[in-house]
DNA sequence: GGTTCGGTAAACAGAC
DNA sequence: AGTCTGTTTACCGAAC
C-alpha cells in the first residue's frame, strides 16, 4: 500500500527516526508501533501507523516551516518576516531542516505550532488515506484488489481506524497537556478539529477544505474555526470587527447559504480586513505579518515587484498546494485559477489565521515568560518594557525617549529613526552576550572573579552599541558588562563632553551606568585606577583643579592585535563567534548593507580625516570598527566617529606640563579642529564610518 | 606549553 | 590620621 510504503520510506531516514521516538514516546505509541506496523503487510493500516505517519509528516512540515522562516530572512519581503510574530532563532533557522532533530524542533516550535502542524499534516495524511482508498476502489473496479465485499469491510475498518486514530490523537494531546506542552484550555483549532474529526464526515470535510471546491462543507469547516469561538484568553491583535463581520455562521434552522450569498458575504468579510488594514496604522500580524489576508491587497504590488509571498522556489506556497509554477506569470495564473476568492480559499485562509493567532498567543506567553525571567534576574519589574508588543516603531519610540534623557546635551543624540539594526525578537537586552549572562551567574553569587572576554571585547561586541541598546538593562540589572575596564573607562571618557573625566567622575559613570559597579567598590575602583595607570592610552592631564584623564586613541588602537583583517574574515568570525547568536544575523545583514553603502556612497570623509584614519590604523580592516559602524545609526549612545575620538583633548585649564606635545594625540591636533562642532557637522559625522570601540 | 591579556589584590607614595 | 589618587608589582586564569 502507498501509506505503508511511505511510512517505511520515512522510517528509514535517520533524522525522522528520531522524530518517531520523540513524538510517539509521548503518545505511548512508540513501543507498540514496532511490531504492529512491521507485521502489517496485508495492506491494512493500523491507527498507530496513521498516527506515526502524521507525526512524521508533521516533522517534515515543521522543517519546511523552519526553512521558510530561515529563507524569509533573506527574502525581499523580509519586512514582513520581521513583523511576523513567529521568530525562529537564527542559529537554528540557518540549519538545514534535515539536521534539526525533533527535540530541537520542539524547542524551536511552540506547542501550538507543533500542534497546528500536526493537525495540518493530519489533514494531508487523511488526504493520502482517502486517495489510497480511492485507488483501492479503482483497483477493485479493474479487478486488481479485493472483492467488493472486502472493500466494504475495508471501508468499515478504515472508519474504525479513524476513530482509533482520533482517540490516539486525543490521547496524544492529553499527554501533551499533562506535560504542559499545550494549553489546557482547548483552542478553537482543537475544538474544531475534534468536531471535524467525526469519522462520518471527516473524509468529506477535508476533501472539501483541501481539495475539491465546495461551499457548504468548507463553510462548516470555517465556522468551526470561527475566531469568535476561540479561547477568551486570546491576546491576538485580530480585529474584532472582523469576527463580527464574519458571515459564515450557519443559519439557525440549519439552512445553508446559497453559494451566491456566501460569495457575497465572503467579499464582505474580506473587505472588512482590507478596511481594517488600511484605516489603522496599528500593525497587526494580519496586515503585515501574515501574507494571507494581504495577498489580495498586495498582489498587484507583488506581481510588479517580481516576487510574491506565496511563491517561492518554483512552488506555490499556498497552504497545502505546492503546485509547481515555472515563472511568476504561471504562478499568478495558478493563483487566480486555483486560489480565487471562493469558499475553499476562505476556509484555508481562516485556518491560516488560526495558526497565526496561535503563534501570537504563544509569542505573548513567551514574552511574558521572558519578562518574568528578567524580572527575576534583578531587572526592574516596573520597567515598562514593550515585550508584549510587536516590534514596531511605536515601541522604539519610548526607548529613544528614555535614552535621550540619559545623555547630556551637546552630545549627538541617537537618531530617532528606526534604522537601528533590530534583531528579531529583540526583547530587553538584545545584545546581552552569553558572556555577560555567564558573568551574571558569577555576580549572582557576588563573586568577583577574573573574566575573560577577549573575543567579545575586542572583536565582536561593540561597547557603544551594546551600552546604547542595553543601557537600561545595565543600569538596573546586577550584571557585569562584558567589557574590559579599559574599554569602559575609555567609553566613559569619550562620552564626556570634553573627552576628559576625573577619576571620581569615572567612578560616578561606572556606578551610574552599571548596577554591577554599585557594590564591591574597593575592588573595581582599584581596578579602574590600575587600568588608568597601566595603559598608555589613558593620559593623565594636570589641571588647576586637579587631574583629568583623557584617552590617547592611537595608543588605544595599538593595543589591539592586528587580527582578522578583511571583511570576509570578519563575517566568518562573527558567524562563528560563540555566544553571539543574537548578534550575528542583524550584524551580518547590516554589515553587508553598510559596507555596500560605504562603497557606493560619496566620500564623506575629508582627506584630513582619512589621513587620520590611516594614521590610527583603524581603517576598514578593523573588525570591531566595522561592527560598530553598523550600529552607529541605531545607537542611543553618542557613537563617536574617529574624528571625535581623535579630537584634541581640551583640558579645562591649561596643562601645566607640556609633555603631552609629544603624545601622538597631539599629532592629530593639526588635522582636526577644535571643539565644539556645529550641530550639523556632528550630524555629518554620525554619517561617517565610526571606527569604534571594542 | 608558552605567551598574552585582563582582573584582582596589595603595597607604596604623594597630595589633600 | 585618614582618605583619595596614582603607581607598581605580583599572581591567577583564560584565551590564543
Amino acid at each position: 500500500m502507498m501509506v505503508e510504503s511511505a511510512s517505511e520510506t520515512i522510517r528509514t531516514t535517520p533524522s525522522n527516526q528520531n522524530g518517531v521516538s520523540s513524538l510517539s514516546s509521548q503518545s505511548d505509541g512508540g513501543g507498540g508501533r514496532e511490531g504492529g506496523s512491521n507485521g502489517d503487510t496485508n495492506g491494512e493500516i493500523s491507527p498507530v501507523d496513521l498516527l506515526h505517519l502524521q507525526q512524521q509528516q508533521a516533522l517534515q512540515a515543521a522543517r519546511q516551516f523552519l526553512l521558510q522562516q530561515a529563507s524569509g530572512l533573506n527574502s525581499p519581503s523580509s519586512n514582513e518576516v520581521k513583523q511576523s510574530p513567529v521568530q525562529v532563532p537564527v542559529s537554528m533557522a540557518m540549519m538545514s531542516p534535515q539536521m534539526i532533530t525533533p527535540q530541537q524542533m520542539q524547542q524551536i516550535l511552540s506547542p501550538p505550532q507543533l500542534q497546528a502542524l500536526l493537525q495540518q499534516q493530519q489533514a494531508l495524511m487523511l488526504q493520502q488515506v482517502t486517495h489510497t482508498l480511492t485507488l483501492t476502489h479503482t483497483h477493485t473496479q479493474v479487478g486488481l484488489s479485493p472483492r467488493p465485499q472486502q472493500l466494504g469491510s475495508k471501508q468499515l475498518a478504515f472508519q474504525q481506524q479513524l476513530i482509533q486514530m482520533q482517540q490516539l490523537q486525543q490521547q496524544h494531546i492529553l499527554n501533551l497537556q499533562r506535560q504542559g506542552l499545550v494549553p489546557l484550555q482547548p483552542t478553537a483549532t482543537m475544538q474544531s478539529l475534534q468536531q471535524a474529526m467525526c469519522p462520518s464526515d471527516l473524509q468529506q470535510l477535508w476533501k472539501e477544505v483541501s481539495g475539491v471546491p465546495s461551499s457548504e462543507e468548507a463553510l462548516k469547516q470555517a465556522e468551526g474555526l470561527d475566531l469568535s469561538t476561540n479561547s477568551s484568553n486570546s491576546t491576538s491583535a485580530f480585529p474584532k470587527a472582523a469576527s463580527a463581520h464574519i458571515p459564515l455562521h450557519s443559519l439557525p434552522n440549519g439552512q445553508s447559504h446559497t453559494p451566491k450569498r456566501d460569495r457575497a458575504r465572503l467579499f464582505e468579510w474580506i473587505s472588512s480586513f482590507t478596511k481594517a488594514d488600511s484605516g489603522d496604522d496599528h500593525v497587526t500580524p494580519y496586515s503585515k505579518g501574515s501574507p494571507v489576508l494581504s495577498s489580495h491587497n498586495t498582489q498587484v504590488h507583488e506581481e510588479h515587484a517580481g516576487s510574491h509571498p506565496l511563491y517561492g522556489h518554483g512552488e506555490c506556497k499556498w497552504p497545502g498546494c505546492e503546485a509547481l509554477c515555472e515563472d511568476m506569470g504561471q504562478f499568478i495564473k495558478h493563483l487566480n485559477n486555483d486560489h480565487a476568492l471562493d469558499d475553499r480559499s476562505t476556509a484555508q485562509c481562516r485556518v491560516q489565521m488560526q495558526v497565526v493567532q496561535q503563534l501570537e498567543i504563544q509569542l505573548a506567553k513567551e514574552s511574558e515568560r521572558l519578562q518574568a525571567m528578567m524580572t527575576h534576574l534583578h531587572m526592574r519589574p516596573s520597567e515598562p518594557k514593550p515585550f508584549n508588543q510587536p516590534l514596531n516603531l511605536a515601541s522604539s519610540g519610548s526607548l529613544l525617549k528614555r535614552e535621550s534623557e540619559a545623555y547630556p546635551e551637546g552630545l549627538p543624540h541617537p537618531p530617532t529613526s528606526a534604522a537601528a539594526p533590530i534583531t528579531p525578537l529583540r526583547q530587553g537586552p538584545s545584545v546581552i552576550s552569553s558572556s555577560s549572562l555567564h558573568t551574571h551567574s558569577h555576580s549572582h553569587t557576588h563573586a568577583v572573579g577574573p573574566i575573560r572576554r577577549r573575543n567579545s571585547d575586542k572583536f565582536c561586541t561593540p561597547i557603544a552599541s551594546e551600552l546604547a541598546q542595553n543601557c537600561e538593562f545595565y543600569k538596573n540589572a546586577d550584571v557585569r558588562p562584558p567589557f574590559t575596564y579599559a574599554s569602559l573607562i575609555r567609553h566613559a571618557i569619550l562620552e564626556a563632553p570634553d573627552r576628559q573625566l576625573t577619576l571620581n567622575e569615572i567612578y560616578n559613570w561606572f556606578t551610574r551606568m552599571f548596577a554591577y559597579f554599585r557594590r564591591n567598590t574597593a575592588t573595581w575602583k582599584n581596578a579602574v585606577r590600575h587600568n588608568l595607570s597601566l595603559h598608555k592610552c589613558f593620559v593623565r592631564v594636570e589641571n588647576v583643579k586637579g587631574a583629568v584623564w583623557t584617552v590617547d586613541e592611537v595608543e588605544y588602537q595599538k593595543r589591539r592585535p592586528p587580527k582578522m583583517t578583511g571583511y570576509p574574515t570578519l563575517v566568518k568570525n562573527m558567524i562563528s563567534g560563540l555566544g553571539f547568536g543574537s548578534l550575528n544575523a542583524s550584524y551580518q545583514a547590516a554589515l553587508a548593507e553598510s559596507s555596500l553603502s560605504l562603497l557606493n556612497s560619496p566620500p564623506l570623509v575629508t582627506p584630513p580625516s582619512a589621513a587620520s584614519l590611516n594614521m590610527l590604523h583603524v581603517g576598514h580592516d578593523d573588525v570591531s570598527s566595522t561592527v560598530e559602524q553598523v550600529n552607529s545609526n541605531g545607537s542611543c549612545s553618542p557613537t563617536l566617529s574617529p574624528q571625535q575620538y581623535s579630537h584634541p583633548v581640551h583640558v579645562k585649564e591649561e596643562p601645566t606640563e607640556v609633555e603631552e606635545d609629544s603624545r601622538p594625540v597631539s599629532l592629530l591636533a593639526g588635522v582636526t579642529h577644535s571643539l565644539p562642532l556645529p550641530s550639523d557637522e556632528r550630524d555629518l559625522e554620525e554619517e561617517l564610518p565610526t571606527e569604534e570601540l571594542e
